[in-house]
RNA sequence: GUCUGGAUAGUGUAGUGGUUAGCAUCUAAGACUGUGGAUCUUAGGGCCUGGGUUCAAAUCCCGGUCUAGACC
């Protein structure tokens, strides 16, 4: 269950209290993607010391492997993987964008290509309700269908309506009373679909509602504003999550939008490709510029990577291409979005959420 | 010292007379947002040296230099 706590007065911003199962957390919040049961060059240990109340992973991907059997036999997920937190679960959906996966798709579900060996599975709202029951997910996502930003407005009607009667079946279907249910905006970058989905999604009596669809190629002001087409149509005491979304200044000006949760890989795959996040923005680790450069990533951040290497030490190890690098600049990575979003709620509580969002935005640069 | 082989981007290589000299890596710039872990895009950079043959040489011939191996 989801509680507001405070809302900025000249913002829509707010933070509040999620309840799940596993544990309360904190909005607005960044969560990481753990797709297959793994955070990519971090470790739940890692994911714990740096605050993390939860993460996000596939239903899909676990359901091929290890299976529901698996799980069954440790009596959920989050004994198998030995994390007590809370733990969203994605459906597939995003999936959909990606040629190698999906086979087809009509009103009755999702043919998919399992990734491991090629065979063909189906998958209905309710056989995906299912399958986050047998996980045991703390939040479990609605079966939605995504379209990329350049599909004709005809396509877009036909996945709108679908996305809301699968939503409405995924409901009917949905008698996990330990897990939420979230449901899911679809609609491209038009305002009337996006008006129309989140009317009908915010109706049905969804624990959350996601926005899906979004920063998949369209423009950051398609985006913006499909974000707040999304959002008129969302009950204000309702729990919002942005899907997909993470680069910090786009989380800054969600937040100011009334957005409460995001999850992206962005940071985690910035971090593999040596991109560093700071307050006056992101640098690229790997440029020669930095390799005697003997001062932590960023002055002030006191997460284990920075009160214990170099930039000249870590420009190192990304360029001789170790492991350790991508496992560091992850650990910033991360230790950075909790950075970001503990100030953001203290600004919101402090009524100071404008200044805060506009000043992030002035220093934070595009390019070291 | 003798014999044999080899010399093509920074590195490793493809290339039997006509190629804009190919590939990998590298360097530089850009990209990346509900993860096919090592991704993508663009740009940069080369025929050891001197002669000769030929309309035309990285390619064939001769000398030099460097280098690898074998033998004295």
């Amino acid at each position: 269950m989801f509680k507001i706590n405070k809302k900025d007065e000249k913002t829509k911003a707010r933070t509040g209290t999620l309840s799940t199962t596993h544990g309360k957390i904190t909005t607005p919040f960044y969560m990481p993607v753990v797709t297959k049961g793994a955070g990519k060059y971090v470790t739940f240990k890692d994911l714990d010391k740096l605050d993390y109340e939860c993460f996000i992973s596939n239903a899909y991907l676990l359901y091929l492997k290890p299976g529901l059997e698996t799980l069954k036999e440790t009596k959920g997920y989050h004994n198998f993987i030995n994390w007590q937190k809370a733990i969203f679960t994605d459906s597939g959906g995003f999936q959909l964008l990606d040629p190698t996966f999906l086979l087809s798709i009509n009103d009755k579900g999702v043919s998919f290509r399992s990734p491991f060996n090629g065979d063909k599975h189906f998958i209905s709202p309710e056989k995906l309700m299912e399958i986050q029951n047998t996980i045991g997910s703390d939040i479990a996502m609605v079966l939605d269908h995504l379209l990329g930003p350049n599909e004709t407005y005809q396509a877009h009607v036909e996945a709108t309506n679908r996305t809301i009667d699968w939503a409405k079946r995924c409901y009917d279907s949905h008698k996990n009373k330990k897990q939420l249910l979230f449901g899911i905006v679809q609609g491209g970058t038009y305002k009337d679909l996006r008006n129309f989905c989140a009317k009908k999604i915010n109706k049905i009596n969804f624990d959350g509602v996601a926005i899906g669809g979004l920063a998949i190629g369209e423009s950051k002001e398609n985006m913006y504003m499909a974000i707040d087409y999304s959002l008129e149509e969302i009950d204000e005491n309702k729990v919002r999550y942005l899907m997909g979304v993470g680069s910090p200044e786009d989380v800054v000006i969600s937040i100011g939008k009334g957005i409460d949760c995001f999850d992206s890989i962005f940071p985690t795959k910035m971090a593999r490709h040596g991109v560093v996040f700071t307050m006056n923005g992101p640098l690229k680790l790997g440029k020669q510029k930095y390799r005697d450069v003997h001062v932590p990533l960023e002055k002030g951040c006191d997460c284990y990577v920075c009160k214990n290497h170099s930039k000249a030490y870590l420009h190192h190890l990304f360029r001789v291409k170790e492991p350790n690098a991508k496992i560091l600049l992850t650990i910033h990575n991360l230790a950075f979005m909790q950075r970001l979003i503990k100030k953001a709620r203290e600004e919101i509580i402090n009524n100071n959420y404008e200044s805060f969002k506009d000043s992030f935005l002035e220093n934070y640069k595009p390019l070291d």
